[in-house]
DNA sequence: AGCACAATGTACATATGTGTCAATATTGAA
DNA sequence: TTCAATATTGACACATATGTACATTGTGCT
């Protein structure tokens, strides 16, 4: 855990100290960020972070535009992206649950806790928790689903979906696979068909069977 | 925050520590149950605190053994309770996310956010989940869904109340009952009798209009 | 080689937390 | 009212964290 990040001689950095208090968000939590340790572990004196950030403050606010900019969007394009039945356009969403580029779930649920002791991190998640729960509900809505409807399949796409990510499990992709038929079936009310299915799996590197 | 919890004529209590930790950890999660502060809301000495708990580790057991006893056990009463439809019986589960005495969500957000920083209570957190989704299973098949579809259906049911207490949404009763047949045509594939609904609503104290 | 500035480190002041111990106060019952 | 059990406290020793001031070192450039 040295140098990184860096293309400047310098050992330390701005971007240093965000990643490995990142790390340390997603392992710990928010209370474990403190600079002493993140030092420690950067090899670097614990006064030199006040180089590169005002303050702790400063360091966690990094944190939350790192999740801003990362988690909240992907859903929305996701939900948005071009499909030719509802399950395909639901598959499409799933993308997100299964590609860490498109939704780090980890971070999310960091996130979420820290919301419990911050009032301003709590306003952070509900405002995008509302965000991507509009655009599902679109979604819904784009094919053909009445407004209530749509509502609650919006509501129950994304929820269990937290709820996943709130249970920290860690499955095997194979055995979250397996479930993807009847969870579309259940959101959508609508049998996927097998080409869609394929589609998915294979965008996804699983070869069923 | 005086006395209370006491029968003697002491002002410090096992239990009055414990509920005042109760409340810090609901409240800004377990990083802020510590003796100190809760000394000043009990306007106790801090040290008095180490009479009742041998140290700050003892506390927090007692936190745990508190939620273990609260919410586990009633999910699988009421998802075992008499009905004479999935529907209904589905509606027997509700009641735990409705009725505060049956399941504490923000008790049981606060103890998984915990999860994140403890491998002790996140071994906890697992098997809670592990015997709650295995009740809520043994409910679908019990009304003859295959293995497969019961599977799912119970993680979808668990998951979705998951995510919600992760969403630490504050709504009205009645925005939250009107989503709930809604919900139940979804999780059960049946569409709820208007009696059972009313069953429900009336012994939730909701009168709909 | 030497300079300017970016980065790092040392020393200090301060805050907040844990836990032990011995002294003291309070209560309920004999 | 006196006594023992129960409860409360302040003083101490220690650990870990933040942030500032100032000295020192490393880097890239000329």
């Amino acid at each position: 855990m040295d140098q990184a990040l860096n293309d400047t001689g310098w050992r330390g950095s701005q971007e240093g100290w965000l990643e490995a208090a990142y790390h340390s968000l997603l392992d710990s939590g928010v209370d474990s960020v403190k600079i002493l340790p993140l030092a420690k572990k950067l090899n670097l004196s614990r006064t030199s972070f006040y180089w590169f950030f005002k303050d702790r403050e400063e360091l966690l606010a990094g944190l939350v535009a790192r999740w801003r900019e990362k988690n909240t969007g992907n859903i929305v394009k996701q939900s948005e992206a071009y499909a030719e039945s509802l399950a395909e356009a639901m598959l499409n969403v799933f993308d997100c649950w299964l590609n860490n580029d498109l939704f780090d779930a980890r971070f999310e649920f960091a996130v979420r806790s820290w919301a419990l002791q911050s009032d301003e991190i709590l306003a952070e998640v509900r405002q995008a928790d509302q965000l991507r729960l509009d655009a599902l509900k679109r979604m819904f809505i784009r094919f053909g689903l009445p407004e209530a409807t749509s509502d609650v399949r919006a509501r129950t796409t994304y929820l269990v979906q937290i709820g996943y990510i709130s249970m920290q499990a860690k499955e095997e992709l194979a055995v979250r696979m397996k479930r993807i038929p009847e969870y579309i079936a259940i959101y959508t009310g609508e049998v996927p068909q097998q080409r869609e299915l394929d589609r998915f799996f294979s965008r996804h590197g699983y070869r069923p069977g």
